[in-house]
DNA sequence: CACTTGACCTGTCCGC
DNA sequence: TGCGGACAGGTCAAGT
């Protein structure tokens, strides 16, 4: 699923639904979705409290009273979901996808004192790690992360300087690199590349100060639109609570190819840009203007 | 170094 | 209907 929109979006939902709550059990079925030893999951995660959740990047953190952390990479199909006690009942929708769960794809059931919390991941890209809470921000994954993008404390010009150390690559490659800013993934980038009228394949050097500003605005834009309209459901994604998001249908380019660019009516294209689908508009977005 | 490709997995869709 | 291949929101490792 998931870009920072769509972490953002189920952060927000069991920020709400899981501080309090007490780690009564823990089941899984695969071990690269929970690599972690026997010996912390009974010392660490049974019995401790729920007390905060976070997001840094594309990454969930929820912080235990034991002082260690749930940390959760949802990777490509990953899936959130918290089933309260009340929904385990009879007469619940069965089109609703909590009322199915577990099913085939969840890899971790946690128990808490009241409800479940279902970590569910069809490709088993994702992973749930218990690490001490203290040694979350020196994991790897950690070290070489890049600012937030909707961090008050970053701009336009701290944007221009970090997009600035890879010269030679292209744009979209460098949205998509975590280590320079965080939480940019295939869906933003081609929006906000449209936004700002930019060539996916721009080198980064070839762009200028005032078509780098307006791609720091049409970023922050669109995932501030996304968290707004509950993140992006293509296929897998759900929040919290099992629901969808809505931003695919304000989309202008992300799996559009066909169809009329809703600025100047040419025709959306998909080409591959650095190994992923990348969708533009081959006449606001060009490389040479 | 910087950039590309393959690997990790399952499921779906599309062409033959 | 079946089968093979391409493709899918993300990262790594290994190759060039």
């Amino acid at each position: 699923m998931p870009e920072l929109p769509e972490v953002e979006t189920v952060k927000i939902g069991l920020a709400k639904l899981l501080p309090g709550k007490t780690i009564k059990n823990v089941t899984w079925d695969w071990l690269k979705s929970f690599p972690n030893s026997q010996a912390d999951t009974d010392s660490f995660l049974i019995g401790a409290k729920i007390v905060l959740v976070k997001r840094r990047a594309k990454v969930l953190l929820i912080e235990l009273s034991s002082k260690y952390s749930l940390v959760i990479h949802l990777k490509m199909t990953g899936q959130l979901v918290f089933v309260g006690r009340e929904r385990f009942g009879a007469g619940h929708p069965s089109e609703s996808l909590i009322g199915h769960l577990p099913d085939k794809s969840t890899r971790v059931t946690l128990e808490l004192n009241e409800g479940k919390l279902f970590f569910n991941d069809q490709r088993k890209f994702g992973w749930m790690r218990l690490i001490p809470t203290a040694e979350v921000p020196s994991i790897d994954f950690f070290k070489k992360i890049g600012p937030e993008p909707l961090a008050a404390s970053f701009g336009a010009k701290a944007f221009a300087a970090r997009l600035k150390k890879r010269p030679n690559s292209s744009v979209k490659t460098v949205l998509l690199d975590q280590s320079i800013i965080a939480g940019v993934g295939n869906i933003y980038a081609d929006e906000s590349l449209w936004g700002a009228k930019i060539h996916p394949l721009t080198p980064v050097r070839d762009l200028s100060t005032q078509k780098i500003n307006n791609l720091f605005e049409e970023l922050q834009y669109v995932l501030r639109l996304s968290i707004e309209k509950g993140g992006s459901t293509d296929r897998n994604y759900v929040n919290a609570e099992g629901k969808k998001g809505s931003y695919m249908s304000f989309a202008r380019v992300f799996r559009r190819e066909g169809q009329p660019c809703p600025r100047c009516g040419s025709t959306i294209i998909k080409i591959r840009v650095a190994g992923r689908g990348t969708h533009l508009c081959p006449k606001c977005q060009r490389l040479k203007s």
